[in-house]
DNA sequence: CGAAAACTGTACCTTCAGTACAGTCCGGGG
DNA sequence: CCCCGGACTGTACTGAAGGTACAGTTTTCG
């Protein structure tokens, strides 16, 4: 019992680890079983097929990216009070985790699986999307409490305004992996922050004759 | 010489449906030869190998986003001659366009092979890299126009506004695919109509006595 | 007409996911 | 102490897919 969920776990790691390297589709079965010391057999005891290894990543990538998200607005509440600046502020510390993160952040798995064949797999496609909703209602709950103490400057639907964060995510890894430049993830992010400021933040009054900020 | 390039676009033409409506690595080359009624060693005289045929993809994709971009920003400039109301208009254009597209527009394609295993081909990648410069440095020339006449609002670098727009439109798709939901990806073009509108345009001069839209 | 381009046909190789199923090892409860 | 079940191993095989090699055939165009 306990053995068999430690073999497990290990497989998942190594999987982990191969599938940010190179892909799902570069990761085989063969590979997995080499690295992890163990047969075939073996491999399909844990898992039924490919998909269920898919699923047991994107599983875990959910656990880890709340305790991620938990973690990076749970420091920037201990630092503010006001909902906007706790945002903010979060999506600094967010971008900054996500650049120490070597190649591979946990999003990749979901990025990496997002678009491939295997989403035509029912329970892949469930487990992806529920990894995105998670995301994305976590974003619209503080946009919810912002939007309460800072009327937004246009009419915006607070649900894609939380997307929206998702996507600059999204796409940031994308663009990092398509461009080869890893930075425009954590660039991305501030351009989220940028939004939600440029959205929700009182311009400081100006004194007459003072400009707008210009680049 | 006519006929040869007349198969190698149907070889194309098929592989491109069949892509946008299972993904790549899900299409194989079997199918594509028997649906095209050639052999394998004919779709093998024209594409080396499965990269080769990606690349093919990525190239036509390049020059039809060329026309697609150039055309809806060519009908924005049209209907202004204000910049930031051309590239308002085209955004908004531009989302429309992509909303007529059934599953598939074209940026399924580059979406598609970003984040799989070929793009550890260097030809693959260089392909990739190549259509998401195109599309940000198109965004980047229109960001300079507006930037001349409407200073930003906040300090930003051009260079990453581009870019964001780029992500809302990879991360739109990415996510439309993952959540099963085909309207994000024109929700999230509006969201960088919505951000250029904060960045750059001024705010409607308030008669005294009004308040600004803060709490 | 002739040469190159555009294929066809056949045979074969490798990798990979996945199946089938019998046998083994091992720790804990009765 | 033994047996039961969880955690595997071993062996053998299948089918799909990408790809190679290469000789032969048809088609097209100058």
């Amino acid at each position: 019992m306990r053995k068999g969920t430690a073999t497990r776990q290990r497989i998942l790691d190594i999987a982990e680890t191969a599938v940010l390297a190179k892909g799902f589709g570069a990761t085989s079965i063969d590979e997995l079983i080499c690295e992890a010391g163990i047969t075939k057999s073996g491999f399909f005891y844990h898992f039924k097929d490919k998909n269920d290894l898919a699923l047991g990543l994107l599983e875990r990538h959910e656990q880890q990216s709340e305790i991620l998200l938990s973690g990076v607005f749970g420091r920037a509440r201990e630092l503010s009070d006001d909902p906007l600046q706790v945002f903010l502020l979060g999506l600094t510390l967010l971008a900054e985790r996500l650049t120490e993160m070597p190649a591979g952040h946990p999003g990749c798995i979901v990025a990496s699986l997002s678009y491939q064949d295997r989403l035509f797999d029912r329970n892949v496609r469930a487990a992806v999307n529920s990894n995105m909703a998670g995301w994305s209602s976590h974003f619209r709950a503080m946009l919810g409490e912002i939007a309460q103490a800072y009327p937004p400057r246009l009419p915006v639907n607070l649900d894609h305004v939380a997307r929206m964060v998702c996507c600059l995510i999204d796409g940031g890894i994308v663009m990092s992996k398509g461009l080869g430049m890893p930075d425009v993830l954590p660039e991305q992010l501030l351009m989220a922050r940028n939004h939600i400021r440029l959205l929700f933040q009182p311009w400081p009054t100006r004194r007459p004759g003072q400009r707008p900020v210009a680049e």
